[in-house]
DNA sequence: ATAGGTCCGTCCAGGTTCTGGAAGGAGAGA
DNA sequence: TCTCTCCTTCCAGAACCTGGACGGACCTAT
């Protein structure tokens, strides 16, 4: 997984320049701006990973940018992190009612919003990532345990191998296509040849041995699991 | 199912090369103009399927064409990509509340444009409702699976049966000339016989058997699925 | 009813497109 | 540096699509 992209909303321009510095340092990519209607426009095209947002805005304010984010179907699983000053509890606990995740009190630390991000980012993908097992025809796959076992023997697979076999398990049956696949591993806008997914795909299926016919290529479409 | 066509607006030549160079070797088909004027009046005229979008332009800019495509209903779902200079995050902002989807800084790299356009043209084809599931008369056609049931059991088509079938019984009753049927599959501007498309109505026949005559011939017009 | 014209079903071979597989190289981490 | 992983590129085989030819079916006017 690449490193996720967070949409910073604030009016003041220390309090962006204080949160992109923390968040740029953990390598997270970070889009920043100052209204509730920029916010509004930035997060339908770039569908972030979370959302930190001042809740003190002109125009539209925070907490009518997080009841339509809530709306949106594309958007409403994008944790919202509220920003407030001290003793608005009253905004906080609107925020939280229409959806808001989490809230930081101005003034904040960089270590506690780094914190704050970093834990909701691992819950989200937590609960998204199915950690439950699959099993077919043999195969046993353990995403929780990142352990593949065919037959009762466990084998040995890439990094990539692994998520490709998953992605593709966990909805037997469904055809993918092979930047449908990229995109499930590597995240949006990840630069490959779509052969580079064939490549993948032979290897997996050498070492899924005889199970290595439960991947079925579907021509000119992509690839699916054998239901 | 064929490869879209997309407009590139731009007043820099070098712009426009490097861009339908990169389009073009993906197997895009490439319209280009450079100003306001011309790309309204080419989208008007070739709807494409995404458009590229300088926002420096003389004349008409291209935050003035952004929101007249945006506010055309004919084009207003072709989604648009901004090309902007690095630090013109306001023009950014401003075009994406105008209804842009996506954009790209300048300078930008052939692989990165690609990726977005990709990714864009691909958000757009999974949102439309192809992938509905067709029952009709013992017969279920599931694009998502890429699977036919005659009767329970699966039966293997080729993809260009498939999308043919696919085509046909989504609109029972409706009659489809050869040439419909050509441009539903291969996109418009596919040059083929007409008699190719009646070796494919065969090959359906014969493996849809008593399911076969579901597909009704009219004569001197072209086929129909059985209503 | 028949003849002539148009359109459709069928077969086949040639050419195109897609996939499997192998080899080589770049990049990250030990 | 060495190793492992992953990506690109290339090639050949296979699956597939298409064009063309031909005979039969259908329609219409006579």
């Amino acid at each position: 997984m690449s490193k996720a992209t967070i949409l910073v909303v604030d009016d003041e321009e220390d309090i962006r320049e204080l949160v992109a510095l923390n968040l740029d340092r953990e390598g997270y990519t970070i889009l920043t701006c100052e209204t509730g209607e920029q916010a509004l426009a930035l997060a339908r095209a770039k569908t972030p990973d979370l959302v930190l947002l001042d809740l003190m805005l002109p125009g539209i304010d925070g907490l009518e940018v997080c009841k339509r984010l809530k709306a949106d179907p594309a958007q409403q699983h994008v944790p919202v992190v509220m920003l407030t000053a001290k003793g608005e509890e009253s905004d906080i606990v609107a925020g939280l009612e229409l959806g808001a995740d989490d809230y930081v009190t101005k003034p904040f630390s960089g270590k506690v919003l780094v914190a704050r991000v970093r834990r909701l980012l691992r819950k989200v993908a937590e609960t998204a990532d199915d950690k439950a097992l699959v099993k077919v025809h043999g195969l046993v796959i353990d995403p929780a345990r990142h352990e593949v076992l065919l037959n009762g023997k466990p084998i040995t697979l890439t990094l990539t191998e692994f998520n490709i076999l998953h992605t593709l398990s966990r909805r037997p049956g469904l055809v993918f296509t092979r930047y449908q696949i990229v995109d499930a591993i590597h995240g949006d806008d990840y630069l490959v040849t779509d052969r580079a997914v064939d490549v993948q795909i032979v290897a997996l299926r050498r070492k899924l041995g005889s199970c290595g016919k439960l991947i079925e290529t579907v021509r000119g479409v992509g690839y699916k699991f054998k239901d």
